[in-house]
DNA sequence: AGGAACAGAATGAACGTTCAGTCCGAAACG
DNA sequence: CGTTTCGGACTGAACGTTCATTCTGTTCCT
């Protein structure tokens, strides 16, 4: 058996794993998915998901991991670096809100796990690193041509990914509080007149 | 003994208890504040707790609730309903953000007893509903005199609700990330932006 | 004295983790 | 080619720990 497959299929039931993690914290919460309940979610003995992550604590971590790095690639899908500023901020910012309306499991799992203290800060900011890289110099541009406000960018990006975030959740949550529907380029919209100069 | 001392001596005790759950979780979160903790610190036995609360969840239940009471409180601390729509603004939110930064515990323990299935959604809009009461009033003014967007009363709530409370929970937990100062005023004018006509 | 409030040890359930044994495919051998 | 051996992936019952809750005896107040 060469290296492909057997990596193939290890990372299967490692999948598969994370999968089943996945479903019963966002149904339930982290304190209510006991590992014999994952087990039998993954179709596997409780014994061997410690074949795959050391502890408890390992398995979500990496399901954070596994779920950021996910999260960040839609993010740049389509993203055209050499595009216009504005362009590029509602390319980005549209793909993470869908992202987040598209995939509520997912939504509600990032928001769990980044409230919990099972995940440091550290790994959030290490997580999200790559997602930083594009939109620092997408930033850079705006300011230089004056379109974007002179704020540190630690601050357009949280108040941004604040906005969308929650309303991604509420939208989620509460959706009969909405008597409208949102159209997401009025959210963009509303973004990018925050930050905008 | 009259009813009030009686109330008094009571809540006394309670107070303690919804304290220490308070400090317990916003240390360690919420699964690991165990009962007998929770009695230590507040300086009495385990049983003591179960005079005033039935279960560990109604205890956290009542912690939500109170911590959002006094949230509420806070926003409208001088608040002049018949000041012009802007100056609200400022005066509600600037509260807000302030007493997010200035209640680090506090704000750290909103954010997990909101993520957490500990609290229904409908015990949290239920929490909510004086703060919106005000900010409902504000918002129609504005929108009449075409100060404001023609969005959804729910859409500038959560999204400037969305922007401050991550700012706050940022500043908390990465300071260091943020090379010069925030001021708070940049912040609510990038809230006035997003949602101003 | 009598009753309410309290403390903390006792209880039993739930959970993460371990481990002794099973299973299965692949190599080694006849 | 058929049989045996081997190794590691897998299982799930069992273990020890932790925790919410209860219970029983004690203290405090009137």
């Amino acid at each position: 058996m060469n290296v492909q497959s057997e990596t193939r299929r290890t990372m299967d039931k490692r999948q598969q794993i994370l999968e089943a993690t996945a479903d019963l914290i966002a149904e339930q919460g982290l304190h209510s998915c006991p590992m014999a309940m994952v087990a039998k979610h993954a179709c596997c003995g409780a014994g061997t998901i410690y074949r795959y992550f050391e502890t408890k604590e390992e398995l979500v971590q990496q399901l954070f991991l596994h779920l950021t790095e996910v999260m960040a690639n839609h993010c740049m899908n389509g993203y055209d670096a050499s595009a216009g500023v504005k362009l590029r901020f509602y390319s980005f910012w549209g793909n993470f809100y869908r992202y987040m309306l598209e995939h509520p499991r997912n939504r509600t799992l990032m928001e769990q796990l980044s409230a919990s203290p099972a995940i440091s800060e550290l790994q959030r900011e290490e997580a999200l690193k790559p997602m930083n890289k594009a939109l620092t110099l997408l930033l850079a541009e705006g300011k230089q041509q004056q379109l974007i406000k002179n704020l540190p960018d630690e601050v357009l990006i949280t108040t941004t990914f604040g906005s969308l975030t929650m309303m991604a959740k509420k939208l989620q949550l509460s959706p009969q509080m909405f008597s409208q529907a949102v159209q997401p380029d009025d959210l963009l919209n509303l973004c990018w007149d925050a930050i905008k100069a």
